[in-house]
RNA sequence: GGUCUGGUAGUUCAGUUGGUUAGAAUACCUGCCUGUCACGCAGGGGGUCGCGGGUUCGAGUCCCGUCCAGACCGCCA
């Protein structure tokens, strides 16, 4: 027998008892006429001790041999220390090592074994299986399976049932670019990755599966994010009979029911803002309302001096950063051209900063005078100590930027803590929204949402202006969520093909099978789909998905550890029909 | 596709204005150490300064190119 007890969990109560423990060794420390060995498993770490009086020579001299990372097998007996640490839930006793096996030996690991390692990202990718060992990354993966379960309760409470689906499917032109895989037995013939198991769920509508999930890996061949894998896992929903509220109704449930099960945090307030409300009052569609500094447009108060910046602007709009004033003119440069670096890619910034003694000082005082600044500073909501600062242009653009902005002062002051969460719906997004490269109306979600019915008549005149029965859930500033009520009847379907430029035959060859099975008697119905990766890094407090993947790509879509993708040999090619054209 | 930052010992980093033999910490090895637990002490080994080219009497340092990594923009229905 390998162990009796785990080395984590041997405690006073224990002392006398036989033991046989196993794990890897964390650290030995070899005093002459003592070692002590600290054996780890996934559970913990339970001292050993090798004592020249009372361990037996030979086992003594084996110990002297252990290295790092040695996975080792002891038997003994479990002792009282004679000096006890407090630090670690094992710290009362000590195991008295009568035999000692070791398992297998280990090179020196190329970084250290430890919470705060010494080894950086890419070493730690390289050597996954030796990061997994660590605690930070163990307890986030132990973490990761918690959250799973509780989602995977919660909705089979609540009715649903996990059913999967494939992964060998069809490429679609619509969203993002598919992973494709060659089929050998349909030559010239190529299956896709999901993207999401969109049509697959709104067929087991079809089918009466009335209440669905799944736990599912999706896939998108597009660039890599801190917060975007090329392979990514949802919580894939959808529910059949079926209005918005209803969806919303649930989902907030599921969302209240986490963060109070996982965090202990009880959610009182869990609003919604229209996908226009978001723009306008923070620049963005999935703001951070963990904190104010909303958008307050100038247009108004801003336009009427001979400052031809702003005259010629299509928006004029600012945000009161708390404790702004007391920037030194120095760090207010280093804000301005961080604003004006591409990435944000504002032309310049105008300031004011709402002195103590209730006065104002911009950069144009030149041509606003103490009536105009209080004005902005009011609309603003910047008091006394603020700093406003206030970008002018394009209003898409402006007011991408003035979000950059809010974002990261938000950061750089601290009002982005993690152990807070602010959820929000963001609903009624546009249906369709205008692709400039090219030049055409394409779905914002997905062609299977549906039209606000109110909205339908729009759809020749002013098709940018359709709002579309779909909603965002967002925490922290992040999209951790989105779904629709879809389209259940051909027709809509055929008029929303219509619309994205699908000829009827277009359509037919890529959603057939969808529009066919709508002529069988499709329920109403609607879903959403969280990003599991997302909600799992959020709610351990950070924005950065990778750790919580047990083997996550590098920023190139690389798996730097199996050294994927690769090429194949050429009978492998052969054999698929594929020719390379390199 | 683009912008920015970085690449120096196993690892994390420092390296000034271009100037002698490229340093620190940690890890590793050896020895010592009668209760360690970030053990301590003494000693030791360890470098293609990412790669290629250029400027220079002289390049880790400056210039050009390139590769790799990270963050971001585009992209992500």
């Amino acid at each position: 027998m390998y162990r009796t007890h785990s080395c984590g969990e041997l405690r006073a109560s224990d002392i006398n008892k036989e033991v046989a423990l196993s794990g890897w060794v964390q650290k030995t420390r070899d005093k002459g006429f003592m070692i002590w060995v600290d054996l780890r498993d996934r559970y913990g770490i339970t001292q050993l001790i090798f004592d020249e009086k009372r361990t037996p020579v030979a086992v003594v001299e084996k110990a002297k041999t252990l290295g790092r990372e040695y996975v080792i097998h002891i038997k003994g007996s479990v002792i009282e220390r004679e000096s006890k640490n407090s630090n670690i839930p094992t710290g009362t006793i000590e195991i008295l090592v009568t035999e000692l096996q070791v398992l297998n030996e280990a090179l020196v690991p190329p970084f250290t074994i430890e919470d705060q390692t010494d080894g950086g990202e890419d070493i730690r990718m390289k050597y996954r299986y030796l990061d997994i060992r660590r605690n930070p990354v163990k307890n986030n993966l132990l973490f990761r399976h918690q959250v799973g379960m509780k989602v995977r309760n919660y909705l089979s409470e609540e009715g649903f049932i996990e059913i999967e689906t494939p992964y060998l499917i069809k490429s679609t032109p619509e969203g993002a670019r598919d992973f494709v895989v060659p089929s050998r037995m349909n030559e010239g013939q190529f299956y896709a990755l999901p993207q999401s198991p969109q049509t697959f769920k709104q067929l087991l509508m079809v089918g009466g599966m009335d209440k669905y999930f799944q736990i599912v890996k999706c896939f998108r061949d597009e660039d890599l994010r801190a917060d975007r894998q090329p392979e990514f896992t949802q919580i894939d929903c959808e529910m059949a009979f079926v209005e918005q509220e209803d969806i919303l109704t649930i989902f907030e449930g599921l969302t209240r029911h986490l963060i109070k099960d996982i965090k202990g945090i009880a959610i009182h307030d869990f609003p919604r803002m229209t996908y226009d409300q978001a723009i306008k009052i923070y620049g963005n569609d999935k703001p951070d309302i963990r904190f104010g500094m909303k958008f307050g447009e100038l247009n108004k108060v801003a336009q009427h001096k001979d400052f031809k910046v702003f005259n010629d602007a299509e928006l004029v709009v600012g945000i009161a950063v708390p404790g702004g004033a007391s920037y030194t003119r120095k760090e207010i440069d280093k804000l301005i051209d961080w604003v004006k670096r591409p990435q944000v890619g504002a032309l310049g910034m105008v300031y004011v900063k709402c002195n103590e003694d209730g006065s104002f000082k911009s950069s144009v005082d030149k041509f606003y005078d103490q009536d105009d600044l209080s004005q902005w500073a009011e609309i603003t909501g910047a008091n006394a100590g603020d700093l406003i600062c206030v970008l002018s242009g394009q209003t898409h653009k402006v007011r991408g930027q003035l979000s950059a902005l809010r974002m990261e002062m938000g950061e750089r002051l601290g009002l982005r803590k993690p152990e807070e969460f602010a959820p929000l719906w963001v609903v009624d997004f546009p249906l369709l929204e205008w692709d400039e490269d090219t030049e055409r109306y394409h779905a914002m979600h997905h062609p299977f949402t549906s039209p606000k019915p109110g909205d339908i008549p729009l759809l020749n005149s002013r098709p940018g202006d359709v709002r579309a029965n779909a909603y965002d859930l967002v925490l922290n500033g992040n999209e951790i969520g989105g779904g629709s009520i879809r389209i259940h009847d051909k027709e809509t379907q055929k008029l929303m093909f219509d619309h994205l430029g699908f000829t009827p035959e277009e359509a037919k060859a890529q959603f057939g099978f969808l529009l066919d099975a709508f002529q069988y008697g499709a329920p109403p119905h609607g879903g959403i789909a969280f990003g599991f990766d997302r909600l799992v890094a959020i709610l351990g407090g950070q924005e950065t998905i990778r750790d919580f993947i047990a083997f996550p790509k590098n920023n190139s879509g690389r798996d730097v550890m199996i050294d994927a993708p690769a090429t194949i040999d050429t009978e492998q090619l052969k054999e698929l029909n594929i020719k390379l054209d390199l």
